[in-house]
DNA sequence: GCCAACGTTGGC
DNA sequence: GCCAACGTTGGC
């Protein structure tokens, strides 16, 4: 099993909506980035990613997991972009912020840190475990 | 609100 | 195929 991170502003989707969507999940949709599509088409069924809200929070909150493999983007007519789809899993006990995860030296190498921008990006199982200590949470 | 980093576009 | 110009993202 693989591990990502998903990045989004509260304003246009947030991890409150995500969960509404319950086990059905939701498309990861409106990426328009080949590095972060590419990332998306690794995927399979039941990877784990961490639901990371960017903007003012910055702040890891929550688990979700893969449902739904690879598939057109439903927001455009476009073949080049594809999207998964993902469901909430579970809620950060405490949410990890950006800072806390800048102090952790064991962290220092994650994309989070190194490439800010990229908005789907992958996790080692290290950087998951890790974070999930921070957040107080079950890592599986 | 600014700006650095990065990706994309288009002219040559 | 290069690179300048431009647009977008996201941290500060």
């Amino acid at each position: 099993m693989a591990y990502w991170l998903f990045k989004s502003e509260p304003s246009t989707w947030s991890w409150d909506q995500q969960v509404a969507k319950g086990d059905a999940g939701e498309e990861w949709d409106g990426v328009r980035n080949y590095q972060a599509r590419n990332f998306m088409r690794e995927m399979k069924l039941g990877d784990r990613g961490f639901f990371y809200h960017s903007q003012k929070e910055k702040s890891v909150v929550g688990i979700v997991e893969v449902c739904a493999e690879a598939h057109p983007d439903s927001t455009t007519d476009d073949p080049r972009w594809e999207c998964v789809d993902i469901k909430a899993i579970r809620r950060f006990t405490e949410p990890v912020s950006l800072n806390d995860i800048k102090a952790e030296e064991a962290l220092a190498e994650m994309v989070l840190v190194k490439n800010s921008r990229l908005s789907v990006q992958p996790v080692t199982e290290a950087e998951w475990r890790k974070i999930c200590a921070l957040g107080q949470t079950e890592p599986d």
